[in-house]
DNA sequence: CATGAATGAGGATTCATTCAT
DNA sequence: GATGAATGAATCCTCATTCAT
């Protein structure tokens, strides 16, 4: 499994036509990203583009798949003090408030899209199978209770509900070209405040 | 001013073609109407459709607009009994959803455009002129602080978080196509339980 | 052959279809004249303007030959004192300028025109029938000549160079939007100086 | 850079679309040409035009400017022998004539342009830019003076009127279809004569 | 007379994808 | 691996004209 230079070759250009594509889609959006404009981006003919891509929708997985990633990668990071857990909530929150909106119209499709591909990492309302980050709120949420830093509730509800509150405060955000981060981030503090409040 | 019947076989028709044009919006989201579907639906020319619509935008504009009024509609149903404010407020956003979720891909497709005509309907960013929606929601909740149905709270916060968490709700529910309404009345509940909670 | 109210009425249309056509020839070029924007502009039905015209081009055709009479209009008009012949004739070309440029669109359309019957009116190169302008302006020559206004010339040859350098002059004018009508009577009247001279 | 098969090819096609243009231009008018007559013609669909022309814009660039340029050559064709200067002017506005003969819808096309981009080499009245035509025309002009060929002039007033006057005779003469080239010529030299007269 | 719905053809472009080279 | 020509279907829209009413 050594890879060999022309591995290395391929993976480059892979990424290069993955990084245009994000350009092209961070600048006009999803709805305008073409296999001829990528091509033409990257000085390569769009027939190549298929060496590297099975098709359009295949990248268009990446990059969601990618937004996703970095969006996990936001909740993962630890802070560096010893936090209480609503302060903790908070700080992970903001950081993934942060990253969506690094990326906009990568986080706007990517909590509109319908497929069941990306519905695996965002839904909300599957039962069976829990997104990452609700479970780690529920978590959160039944150690504070267990803490006594926040009274007794039900924490499998509320932490869908905090979720979902502040996925919709971001994306109405983004679709509202909200210019200053820090009108958001407010919005979402204090909402975490009066859902956990006391 | 009498409609002849040519006015009504003309209205009959550009009926048809609003309708037919939901329809696909329906099946298969705004972004994939386009006029020559509507024709070939409806049996007609393409050309035809210049008849009863200025243009495509025209068309798109009535639904997203019925649409909108559906919903202010819904929340303008005043309930038979006397309600308690909470209870009221529980009362109209559970109209608002149902409104909602009659009307999925048209509900998706308001609450995500990012033009400034359908804004001025959605927007919850913008401080200068607020929609009716969260006026009304703010007034219900001053009166509810004064009547001590609730504790004492920064109404104008408030109202904003609760709209945005119940609106993100919605959009969730629809993107993930939930078929259980009942889920979501519930969840709406809910959180309006714990946002003004007691 | 009396005309009845009905006859009146009928030529009130075909006049009122007739100067909303040449409006919109005037603002926006023979090329974007059309039968809608006609009836559009009316308030007819676009299907009644053919109860008047047999079709476009006949609309065309009438707008051409009234501008076409309004240039021989123009050169028909006698000044009020005795002038010498060349005078007249700055006088004669001086007054087709100005009806011209009062029509510049309708002067371009008629000087450009290739088909038989405008050619009609327009044609310098057809041996058989002269038009009209030329052979007044060579008889003006002889008479010139006869008087010893101007020296000898063969005033068949010498009226068709004028007449073409000065069409030509007014075309150039009218294509280049030449918005100080002083500039081009000057280059006119020199034009003339110059080929008649002495 | 080596042209491969390919190159040729290409530059093959290329020049294919270029020529059927022109023929559709020449047969049927500059305002009847259109990307899917030229399709058909050569037997592709409509689409692949735009591989080699970025619009329809840049094809009827393309013609034109092929056009202007074949008139520019016209005018810098040197006479063999010592010619006076008079006979000069004679020769090349005899060999102008003749090219633009040989293109004529596609120099009427030129000369009625009222675009920006055209209107820079073909406008007479843009005091500040004058065209090389004119600007050579008025040197030889100040020339044939100085050298007593000619009697005293205004030769700035008298090349703009001496280019005009023979313009607006070839466009007559493709306007009207004249068949006999040496008819145009002939004016055209008497029209020189007469103008420069003596 | 008048309507205006309807057609059918046509306009310029853009696109994802394929495939011979 | 890479090319880019080519397709065919799609996009919106405009038009002159006809014809049943």
């Amino acid at each position: 499994m050594v890879k060999t230079i022309k591995d290395k070759k391929n993976e480059y250009i892979k990424e290069e036509i993955f990084s245009v594509a994000k350009e092209i889609v961070s600048e006009q959006g999803i709805e305008n990203l073409s296999i001829r404009k990528i091509a033409k981006k990257i000085g390569y003919s769009p027939g190549n583009i298929y060496q590297y891509y099975q098709n359009k929708e295949a990248i268009v997985e990446d990059i969601l798949k990618e937004g996703y990633i970095k969006l996990i990668k936001s909740i993962n990071i630890e802070p560096e003090k010893n936090l209480t857990i609503v302060k903790l909530i908070k700080f992970k929150f903001e950081n993934y408030a942060k990253a969506a909106l690094e990326i906009p119209e990568i986080y706007r499709e990517i909590m509109i899209n319908s497929s069941r591909n990306i519905l695996k990492y965002t839904g909300i309302f599957q039962n069976n199978k829990k997104q990452k980050g609700i479970q780690q709120l529920e978590m959160y949420l039944d150690e504070a209770v267990e803490k006594k830093e926040i009274r007794a509730i039900n924490t499998q509800e509320v932490s869908l509900i905090l979720w979902s509150s502040i996925v919709g405060i971001i994306l109405r955000s983004i679709i509202e070209k909200v210019e200053d981060e820090e009108v958001v981030l407010d919005m979402i503090n204090t909402t975490i405040d009066i859902i956990l409040n006391d």
